[in-house]
DNA sequence: CCTACCGATCGGTAGG
DNA sequence: CCTACCGATCGGTAGG
C-alpha cells in the first residue's frame, strides 16, 4: 500500500464574477492576443520578488510597474488591487508546491515511509528555496496581510499540501522511526523546514540535497 | 564539566551621543521624575503588541501614541524616530531571552546534555510564547525593516544567545544522541522552535511543557 | 508631552 | 496600458 497520497489540485472555479474586465483605450499593438497572460506573470514574479525582499506593506504598486516597465497606474489594469496581486501571488505558489510534491509522490509506490518522506522533504526545500521560487516564501511571511476571505481561501489549499505529511508520518510512528506525536512533529517539522528561508543561501554552506540529508537523520531513526 | 555556557551580557555602552535629550515645554505634573522611564516602557510594551500584530510597516507611530493614551507627536519625545522604536523592542527582547537562558543554566551543574538541552528549548519556548512576551517574535518576523547598522548590533546579542546551544548539541553528538551534523542541527532544531510563534496557541492545543517534551524526543535520542 | 503643521508617498481611479 | 490626478495617511518637527 502506498503511503503517499495524491494531492491534485481540484479544478478551481473561483474567479471573481467581476473578472470580466475588457481592455479600453489603445488596442493591442498585434494580433497576439495571448501576450496578455504574459504582461500578467510579469507583474506577478516581480511582486512575488519584492514582496519577499522587502515586504508586502514597504513595496509599493509603483515600485512593481517600474520593475516590469509600466507606469504607476497600469497594474490596476490587471489586477483589481495590490491585496489580489499578494493573493495571486501566494496562490501560485500553493498550486506549484503541490504539483512539485505530487511529482515528488509519483512512482514511489510502495517504498519504505522513509523514503517517501525523503521526498516530500526534498521538494519542499526546493519550494522555499530553489532560484527564482519566491512565491512560497511570501505566502509564509506575509500571510498576515491577507483579508479574512483571502486566508479562509488560501487554508484550503495549505490544507491539501500538508494531507500528503500525515500518512507518512503515521507509517513512520508506526515502525518506531518517528518518536514524538504525529500531531506536534508535523508542526516541528514543517517549521523547521520553512525557517530555512532565514538562513539558507545558495551560495556557501550547505546544498539543498545536504540539507535534506540533514534533516532526515535528524527527524527519523533508521528503518535498521 | 558543565556544558552550559554562561552568557551574561556583559554591560553595554552604547547608549547614542545624542541621548542626552531634555524635556522641554509643560514639567512634570508631580515630582516622581523617575516615571518617565516608565512611559517610556509602556510606549515599547505597546510597540512589541502592535508590532507583532501587525508588522512594522503597518503600525503607525499614531497607533502606538494611542494605544499609550499619548498624542500623536509625543512618542517622539522618547524615542527620536520609529526605527529606533523597532529596535529597541528587538534589543529588550534580546537582554530579556539572554536572562532566561541564564537563569535556565543556572544550576544544572554536570547534568546530562539530554537535560540541560531540555531546559535550553524550555526557555526558548517560553521566551517566544509565554504570555506578554512579544519582543523576541517581533524581533525574528520584522528584521527586515532594520537598519544595517542595527542588523550588525543586534547580530551580537543573537550570536551571544546561541553560543550556548553548540557546546550542548557537540556532547549529544559524541554520544551518539544527536544524529545530523551540528551546525545544521542548530538550524533546523531552532527553525523548529522559531516557527512555533505562527501556530501556537495558548488557548488550545498543547502546552508550552508537552511541545518542549515532543521537541527534545524527536531531535534526541534516549540516553539509554 | 501637546498643538499644529509640512512634505512625501501611497493606493487607486477617470478618461482616453 | 498611459496621463493626470485625488484623498488619505504617514513619519517627523517647531514651538511652547
Amino acid at each position: 500500500m502506498s503511503v503517499c497520497v495524491s494531492t491534485t489540485p481540484p479544478k478551481h472555479k473561483h474567479r471573481t464574477a467581476t473578472a470580466d474586465r475588457r481592455p479600453r483605450g489603445r488596442p493591442r499593438k498585434t494580433e497576439d492576443e495571448r501576450d496578455d497572460g504574459n504582461r500578467r506573470h510579469e507583474l506577478l514574479a516581480a511582486a512575488a520578488r519584492l514582496f519577499r525582499l522587502h515586504g508586502f506593506d514597504a513595496t509599493s504598486t509603483r515600485d512593481i510597474a517600474a520593475a516590469v516597465g509600466m507606469h504607476s497606474g497600469s497594474p490596476f489594469y490587471h489586477f483589481k488591487s495590490k491585496g489580489a496581486m499578494l493573493y495571486a501571488v501566494m496562490e501560485e505558489g500553493m498550486r506549484s508546491a503541490i504539483a512539485r510534491q505530487s511529482k515528488a509522490c509519483e512512482g514511489v509506490g510502495a517504498a519504505a515511509p522513509r523514503i517517501v518522506m525523503r521526498g516530500l522533504i526534498r521538494a519542499h526545500f526546493e519550494t522555499l528555496l530553489g532560484s527564482g521560487n519566491d512565491f512560497v516564501p511570501v505566502m509564509l511571511y506575509e500571510h498576515r496581510s491577507l483579508s479574512a476571505a483571502q486566508r479562509t481561501s488560501l487554508a484550503k489549499l495549505q490544507a491539501q499540501y500538508e494531507l500528503a505529511w500525515t500518512p507518512v508520518l503515521e507509517a513512520l510512528s508506526r515502525r518506531g522511526q518517528l518518536r514524538a506525536p504525529v500531531k506536534l512533529a508535523r508542526l516541528l517539522i514543517l517549521g523547521a523546514l520553512n525557517w530555512s528561508v532565514q538562513w539558507f543561501d545558495a551560495k556557501k554552506g550547505a546544498s539543498i540535497d545536504e540539507l535534506t540529508d540533514a534533516a532526515v537523520a535528524l527527524f527519523f531513526e533508521d528503518g535498521a
